[in-house]
DNA sequence: CTGTTAGCGCATTCAT
DNA sequence: ATGAATGCGCTAACAG
């Protein structure tokens, strides 16, 4: 039924080994033996069994690439640029071997979603991994993760992380890329403070999340040098940063429902940070909904600089993080065509993009 | 080295073949030799080998998503949930076989990419393959998938489409799932039309996607079910609807910078319309740029509903399609969890959603 | 319900 | 530079 190597070898009147040679271009093969060769793959529209060639050589052509949400173009952009450093080089054929399949899986943010990709990768026997966007804070999971991890290091898996912290001990991991989000946030306030702001609420990702942790660290820490958290607490003795602080998950619902919390329990607030753009975008909504303008009324500000913020109105003071180049990088040291950074960990700068969204407080 | 699956059964005192009738669970196997099996797996840290698997079974649990653009939630939307129905449950163990590995691979939008990633799927004996999004109308690229799809049909392989329009011969094609893109496209203009528009600029996507043609299809009809679009040739002949239509890319800049040169064309225009949200969004900041106001002086339209939509300044008239539904089903059809519809094909409808950024023009 | 046997299709020794 | 032989780890008959 379905035509086999050894079909091929029938029509090109060589050996099965020899067809394999040519197929793997990993040995010298006579240069008119080879287009006999090829050309009887091409008259058989033969297509080499994957599964089988992975069970003989004890690799597969496969690379995973995790996010945590394949709907938030943050992922997207990482994604699609690691996927064409590594895949397809585009000809349309790929009868041969040595092309890798890039694929792309959507854990939704559930520590179990990634542990059974990975599982499913490994089953798959990977020839690498790549893992995108923050970590979850959880010490088991992070143990759990770190297990996974290093068996599939073990079998040889590569294992890239993009905007992601690197493990404690990480071994395991061939390389980490990790986005400086402590610096942006950190910037991303020091410039409301220096407009003028004092009462600054913020909108945080989940609670338990890397990237909620060290974005809110750095405004905190920009806060705190200004002197704006330190005894500024209310009369129920709730800490101010307490107070101008709301978690959710990063999409805009959750900045809108947060930002119209933060001004009823702050009506004083007059800049609003997002913890992404997502949020920042649902956060002005709401602060529009109130009937206050920005950013006459209320600054806002975003995290990532993704492609449509430069097109809110007024358009969105936010930190700009090289996604695209981050994932292209990420998707070369998967495949091995880049080497890793010096003690296998880069810090990617985050860079201020200020905006109309973001002015001075009234008065 | 590596453990297997003889490394197992030895543990648990059984054959390989018990071991992996427990592991496929499709065969009947006592309890109590189950559990032993179960804890031998365990004790092990046994992982499956898939290669091994799928040769010996002749099929893969692999099942490929093919996208357009993995930046764009329009895209991302329909994987993510195609990718739930189909995948992981979520226990975090996976050990057992039965699961499928939902991957979603990038196009790009090229054609040869297409063509290369259905190899790498047919090579891998993919259970089943998703296709997303639009066709490109190119005969030759048509053919060359038609004869793709039908060898990995033959292979056992499962197609389904999803948003994009049936096969003429689609026998290979398990299930279509196609937009009323013709009928959205038609009922917004016709919205804008019975708001007193007679001049609507249309900012089309690639002109050789089926996308395309349908939306602006709808677009024409309803203008010349008006009587919009005849007896309105300019000075130098060119007809009506060539002067009001630019085609670019479904991205924000394309629809910002056919949006100037529409204006530019055309000054007399009152509405413009996007072939989808993001166009939409890149010709909002075009209006703007030219100091109009939105809907005042100028109604902007869009398509898709994607998530942004309802935050923009004003809030975006546009067609809402069912993206996350579609993709569930595509799902579930690609898992033969949902028989597919009379004939193999479902229209979708698409929802006009009529916001603020549309109003009566002036005067 | 469980064990035995025989490949699945290919990559890779080792020869030649 | 090419051919012959072996085994990768597992599933699927077939017995029992």
């Amino acid at each position: 039924m379905t035509v086999t190597l050894a079909d091929v070898a029938a029509r090109a009147r060589v050996s099965p080994a020899t067809v394999s040679r040519v197929l793997n271009g990993n040995y010298p093969v006579a240069a008119t033996t080879r287009d006999r060769v090829l050309r009887a793959v091409d008259d058989l529209d033969y297509v080499l069994n994957g599964p089988a060639s992975s069970l003989a050589a004890a690799t597969s052509d496969l690379v995973g690439i995790l996010v945590n949400d394949i709907a938030d173009p943050f992922f997207g952009i990482m994604a699609g640029a690691a996927q064409s450093e590594i895949g397809v080089p585009g000809d349309g054929s790929a009868r041969a071997g040595g092309e890798k399949l890039a694929v792309v899986c959507n854990t939704g943010g559930s520590p179990e979603r990634e542990l059974t990709y990975l599982t499913l990768l490994q089953r798959q026997r990977a020839a690498a991994v790549v893992l995108t966007g923050g970590a979850l804070e959880d010490p088991r999971h992070q143990a759990a993760m770190a297990a996974k991890l290093g068996r599939l290091a073990d079998a040889g898996t590569r294992i890239v992380f993009c905007g992601r912290p690197p493990l404690p001990e990480n071994d395991a991991v061939t390389a980490a890329l990790t986005f400086d989000n402590r610096g942006g946030g950190r910037r991303l306030t020091e410039h409301l403070i220096s407009l003028g702001h004092r009462r600054i609420g913020y909108v945080a990702g989940p609670q338990e999340r890397t990237t909620t942790r060290h974005r809110l660290e750095g405004h905190r820490a920009a806060m705190r040098a200004a002197g704006l958290l330190d005894g500024d607490g209310s009369a129920d003795g709730t800490p101010a940063e307490d107070r101008l602080t709301v978690y959710g998950p990063y999409d805009r619902r959750s900045g809108y429902e947060a930002t119209l919390e933060l001004l009823r329990r702050e009506p004083g607030v007059t800049a609003v940070v997002g913890a992404n753009d997502s949020v920042a975008l649902g956060a002005s909504a709401a602060v529009r909904e109130q009937g206050l303008r920005i950013p006459e009324d209320v600054s806002v500000a975003g995290f990532d600089d993704l492609p449509f913020s430069v097109d809110t109105v007024p358009a969105l003071t936010t930190v700009r993080l090289p996604l695209h180049e981050a994932g292209a990088r990420a998707g070369r040291l998967a495949m091995g065509t880049e080497n890793p950074p010096p003690g296998g960990i880069a810090t990617i700068a985050a860079e201020l993009m200020v905006r109309g969204s973001t002015a001075p407080p009234r008065g």
